[in-house]
DNA sequence: GCAGAAATATTTCAATTGAAACCTTTTTTA
DNA sequence: TAAAAAAGGTTTCAATTGAAATATTTCTGC
């Protein structure tokens, strides 16, 4: 994040902890507090949140979409996507129409502020995060990939059970 | 997660991205979303969260504690504990006490209910990780551990710029 | 064709999260 | 010592998040 950010150390531990196993938690959890503070500093800077530009940035790049499918994109439940849809519908930058045959569905589109916002938008923590990784050597990026891999692998097949 | 999230499957890509840098993204958005899935179902069963089940074992390891010093070993701004500690004392699990000399320091510590939820406590996304990072080999969890700080530095440096 | 199942979206709800403003108390500085 | 700064907590605020319940529409099986 940014050097400010990190200036404000309330949060940052003592010491990082010694223990890998440990060590892997506590690189966890920064990753989403940057996340937090990034969509905080986002919505400060361009009154836009880290999730509205996700999906601003969703639209534009696939054109008109279904809440569901924004909801799969951005990977959200879709009671998530009604709420964030709900706050750009209020800022005019997309509309609710209902072009879809099944009249179930409902289309998001960008208005045209929505479009010129997605044009000009800052780059959403994603972005950051690839630029990042860019520049490291590719046996690098290969090694946070399939470490990345085993841990989310880890997490969906265990169950919760007291011990 | 456990396999009857797996089975909900509405947020589930259809496919990973092919992209290795993209799949970093995916990757830690699916480590998001295990966390969060995981709060609410521990919620569910037990009638506490994640954050509140990290408070209650942080006293239970470490003893009375000031509320800033909780922040500090959470990782949260002590806004948040704040909440967290209302709902814990309201489910008379913790207590608010001034036993400082320094009269700014509020003291949270267990009452008993609180020290017998965190000795049978269902185990934190932490000790879940822990547990599956147990059974890999060295090297990969060496590969992890790396590959995680790489990331964490990174997000750390990068300013906030529009491209 | 029709009853029941499935899909799409919304509403309501509670918890988490951090910023900002604020209060109280302590420490620093002038 | 008096004024200013810093530190610990709380309050208020808005956004995100997912579960559950609900309404509407479409699809399926008979």
């Amino acid at each position: 994040m940014s050097n400010n950010l990190q200036a404000s150390t309330q949060w940052v531990p003592v010491e990082a902890p010694p223990d890998p196993v440990k060590q892997i938690i506590y690189q966890i959890r920064r990753l989403i507090q940057a996340r937090e503070l990034y969509t905080k500093e986002l919505n400060k800077k361009y009154s836009v949140t880290a999730a509205q530009l996700n999906c601003l940035l969703a639209l534009h790049e696939s054109g008109p979409l279904p809440l569901s499918h924004i909801a799969k994109l951005i990977m959200v439940k879709s009671s998530t996507v009604t709420g964030i849809i709900d706050r750009l519908e209020q800022k005019g930058l997309v509309e609710r129409v209902r072009t879809s045959r099944d009249r179930r569905v409902i289309t998001i589109q960008l208005t045209e502020a929505g479009t010129r916002l997605a044009n000009n938008a800052p780059p959403p923590i994603q972005q950051k995060i690839m630029d990042g990784l860019k520049k490291l050597p590719k046996e690098d990026i290969e090694r946070i990939v399939t470490g990345l891999n085993m841990l989310t692998t880890m997490l969906d097949v265990q169950d919760l059970e007291v011990r």
